[in-house]
DNA sequence: GTTTACAAACCAAGCGCTTGCTTGGTATGG
DNA sequence: CCATACCAAGCAAGCGCTTGGTTTGTAAAC
């Protein structure tokens, strides 16, 4: 779906989780015609930001016309709330998978960093920027919907985190200390290019973790 | 200007500040026809964002007929570089005075931290998280003027970070820490409210020093 | 194995509305 | 008297979305 500009580079155990995301329909193909819609969609909202998007931007990304968008979605604003939920569910599997590995607190936050980092800066990293930048752009309703899938992905970094605390490893409060994590993570998409550049994703994530006190 | 809801209720120290920028004008008078506009500006913008706010909504926030607007900004995105330009202007101000009054490095970044914070979830709350999430509706030009004047602003940051990596007192790199600070206290703005709930501001800063090993 | 049926996917055209901004003129204060 | 600050009216462009009709893929009916 949106999320994967290449997927056969994916790893495999994250190519199956996404295959049985779209197989319970929970997520597009990203080979058909709506995957590729809400990819391109999610690529020119966070190159020119949701609102200076227009329709015919859209259509003109997949090779259709504009009125033909409406065929596939009934507003301009569901195509952005299929981008983050689906954006969501993804990334939460994806983020269960990488903690079901690890036996201490320490080493599954470890994977939740790293997961997000990955989520932020790897192939899914600019539906993760339209989730970041762009979320006053739904209606209320859209808003709560996408606030609920979101808890869900939330309790996983809170509960290791208050294990944490509960170890000692942990001075502040795990809320804080959550919420501190998603703005300086989520920022991340502003100056990290993985690519050019000295820093790893690995290197970053050992970064987050010894500011942390926590390496 | 923009910044400032209620003028009065400011320290002293940061009352003068302020006026020492306008009378370099520097910054707009918040009781000018101009800073009254800014600051509503600041308001609308950072509530439905810039693109959704219409010049239309602007002229009735201040009580003038649309076209009027025109006759003090040359363009709807003047308004918005104006915000961002002031703002920058009068923390940076803030932050060096904040800074002034501590001798360790340690104490300097407790009083940066706290300055930060202050500036996005205080007076001038309202232009920085414009300053977070607008900034993608700004021209190449104008973007390249306010990413000069937040250099000045970021050489402050990294000063201390680097003296205290010196010390041994910080183990992460200080361009990283401070781009994680820079998006930690950043998202403030969108789940901090120093009015209900039971953090102070100073408590907070305490949770962010303890979060970097540094209390 | 061709025909029929029909829904899904799309096009071409454009409607109605909102947008940023302009224009020509009028108050008002020093 | 003249600049500053404003109003009333509206223009041209661009917006999301609708409409009526055409193509395409698929699968049952004959």
């Amino acid at each position: 779906m949106l999320l994967l500009s290449k997927p056969l580079e994916l790893p495999v155990n994250q190519d199956k989780i996404l295959q049985s995301l779209v197989t319970e329909n929970l997520v597009s193909d990203p080979e058909s015609a709506r995957g590729r819609l809400l990819r391109e969609a999610a690529r020119l909202f966070r190159e020119k930001g949701y609102e200076r998007t227009t329709v015919r931007d859209l259509a003109a990304a997949v090779g259709i016309q504009s009125g033909s968008l409406f065929h596939h979605f009934r507003t301009k604003e569901e195509i952005l709330k299929a981008v983050m939920v689906e954006t969501i569910r993804l990334n939460t599997a994806l983020m269960q998978a990488a903690m079901s590995s690890a036996d201490s607190n320490r080493e599954k936050l470890r994977a939740l960093v790293s997961a997000e980092l990955e989520s932020i800066n790897g192939q899914t990293g600019e539906a993760m920027a339209v989730l970041v930048f762009e979320w006053r752009s739904l209606s209320e309703a859209s808003r709560a919907e996408v606030l609920k899938l979101r808890d869900i992905y939330e309790a996983l970094w809170l509960d290791v985190l208050t294990g944490l605390k509960q170890e000692g490893a942990l001075v502040a409060d795990p809320f804080i200390v959550r919420r501190m994590l998603t703005g300086a993570l989520s920022w991340t998409v502003t100056w990290y290019r993985p690519d050019r550049g000295g820093l790893t994703q690995d290197g970053l994530t050992d970064q987050v973790v010894a500011m942390l006190g926590l390496s």
